[in-house]
DNA sequence: GGCAGAATGTGGATAATGTCAACCAAAACA
DNA sequence: TGTTTTGGTTGACATTATCCACATTCTGCC
C-alpha cells in the first residue's frame, strides 16, 4: 500500500514549482522555446549524446511532435544533429553551447524558485534534503 | 547564489514522475480529464471552497481556459459551481463526491509513482523525506 | 445617491501543441 | 532474396492555450 501523504506532498511541491517557474519565464526565455522546448532541453542535458528515439522513449510523448520541437530548436541554434555512422536511420542529438548556456539559465532559474520554496527549511535540512534525492537519482 | 545541483536533481526527479504518470495515465483517467484537468482538480483538492479567480492566480494560468475546463469537469460531475452571496460576481467552487473520489484515485497512482522511483531509498530515508516535505509544504 | 474605474467570469478568434496515421529509408531477419 | 521491423519525417486533424473584447458587479469618491 502506497503511501498517499507523499503524493500529496510532492504534488503540492511540483504544482508551486510548475507555477512559479511558469509565471517568471519571461525573463530566462530568451529564445521562446516554450515548457515543452524547455522539457527537451533539460532531458538533453541529461543524456546528450542520445539518438532520437532514445530521448522520446525517455519523456514517453509523440514523436512526431519532438520533431518538430528539435527542428525549432535547431534552428534557434540550440540543439545539433548529426547522422550515427553505425546506423544509417538515426540522428544523434548533442546540445550546441548555446543550449548548454539556455540549460543553465534553466536550471538557475529552478534553482531558485525551488530556493525560495524551502524557505521554511535551514541549511542543514536543505542539503539533507539533497542527499536524499542524489541518493534516489544518481545518475 | 542558489545552488544549481538541485535544480538538477529536482528537475530529473519531476520529469521522472511527468512521465511515469503521464504513461500510466490511462488506467486511472476514466473520466478522460487530461492532465490540465488532473491538475485544476489536485489544486481545487487542496483549497476547496475557492472562487474561480483565487484558483486561477494559485495556477498562474488564463482565466478563460480554466472557464472552459470548469464546464467540462462540471458536465462530467467532478466540480460544482455555486454563487458568492457576498459578492455577485464570484463562483465558488467544491468538488463533488465524484471529483473527491477521482483526486483520490490520481494521488494514489502519484503515490505509487513516487514510492518506485523511491527505490533506492530504505524506509527511514522515506520518513526523513516525507517530513522534510512536510515541514516546507504545511498547508 | 450617482458616477468613474476596477475586478470577476464568459465567449470568440486565433496561435500553439498534441495526436493519429501513412510514409520512406535503412536495418534485421528468414 | 523478400519480408518484417525500426527510426525518423510529414500531413491532417483534435485539443489546448493565449489574446482580446464584453456584460455584470463591486468599490471608492464626489
Amino acid at each position: 500500500m502506497p503511501d498517499i501523504e507523499i503524493g500529496q506532498l510532492v504534488d503540492r511541491f511540483m504544482r508551486q514549482i510548475h507555477c512559479d517557474v511558469g509565471r517568471k519565464a519571461p525573463t530566462f526565455d530568451a529564445d521562446r522555446i516554450g515548457p515543452a522546448g524547455g522539457m527537451v532541453l533539460m532531458a538533453l542535458a541529461d543524456q546528450e549524446p542520445v539518438p532520437i528515439h532514445v530521448l522520446v522513449r525517455s519523456i514517453s510523448r509523440d514523436k512526431a511532435q519532438i520533431t518538430r520541437l528539435l527542428h525549432t530548436l535547431e534552428n534557434k541554434g540550440l540543439v545539433a544533429k548529426s547522422q550515427s555512422h553505425v546506423d544509417g536511420r538515426v540522428c544523434i542529438l548533442q546540445l550546441t553551447p548555446k543550449g548548454r548556456d539556455t540549460v543553465a539559465r534553466l536550471r538557475l532559474a529552478l534553482a531558485e524558485t525551488i530556493a525560495g520554496l524551502l524557505g521554511p527549511l535551514d541549511h542543514h535540512e536543505c542539503d539533507a534534503l539533497k542527499s536524499l534525492l542524489r541518493k534516489a537519482f544518481a545518475a
